[in-house]
DNA sequence: AAGACTATATTCGTAATGAATATAGATGGA
DNA sequence: TCCATCTATATTCATTACGAATATAGTCTT
């Protein structure tokens, strides 16, 4: 976790499934959640039922917990099956900050490809009115 | 090549190495291009030293070529040792246009994770001064 | 009691990835 | 000339990431 300069996905670091990390982060910022249960937030998220994996989602979940980001615990009494709710910790808090600063800078890079692309859609135009 | 949901990089069909893609199809969009030469251009586009991979610089470019988005021929006489050069095809240029289309969903879903975030920070705020 | 649903977890094969290595011609200096 | 270094491309190899499928098990509905 000291990279800074990734775009998009690449960058030691910086996997695929770190971004799934993010939002569930986010998520549990402020209000704990279960496995299934964080499906929705996923969705709002912009997660689509296809492309969201429940292996990955578990196994994610259980990665950060290791990595101290969060806390389970097992939720009894409560309609259906029991759930392993996760609480995030002050140390997923910090990673939280530290991503959002990623995302911040990913976002410019990918508005810096776009505002290169518009340039040559430009000049293109320029040249077929000439 | 169907899938417009992706975030970030989860998604089917959206895998890592399709950043890179976009890169280079960006770069080679109006201006031919070779594979050790490409890297100041991707430096450009926020890709440090370390976090660009050469053999995936090089696996990717020849991948592109498979899928028929770039052409390549060897370009011998300059300096240095001869060169393989690529030039981005018709095809090509319409998985870039289709990219950009992608890239702008996934800028406005940033925008939209760093909006949830400032306003968790805000609620704690306003609660710290209550 | 059967079948559907909620919930979590693991297994397994494939794909992605980066470090290391291979190859080879070009260039520059001693 | 000889050696080291640089440019340039490519491949091998081991590890990691990933998703589909499967396993497990309790709950709810009818």
């Amino acid at each position: 976790m000291t990279e800074e300069h990734a775009i998009f996905c690449n960058g030691k670091n910086h996997k695929m499934e770190r971004f799934l990390e993010v939002c569930l982060l986010l998520l549990l910022y402020d209000e704990v959640g279960y496995g299934y249960g964080l499906i929705e937030g996923l969705s709002f998220l912009g997660f689509s039922e296809d492309e969201l994996n429940v292996s990955t989602l578990y196994r994610t979940l259980r990665k950060m917990e290791k990595e101290n980001l969060v806390t389970s615990s097992w939720e009894e009494g409560g309609p259906g099956p029991k759930r392993r709710v996760y609480e995030i910790t002050e140390n997923g808090k910090d990673e939280m900050d530290h991503w959002i600063n990623i995302l911040k800078g990913r976002k410019a890079r990918i508005e810096k490809l776009i505002g290169k692309y518009d340039e040559k859609r430009k000049h293109e135009n320029d040249e077929s009115e000439a």
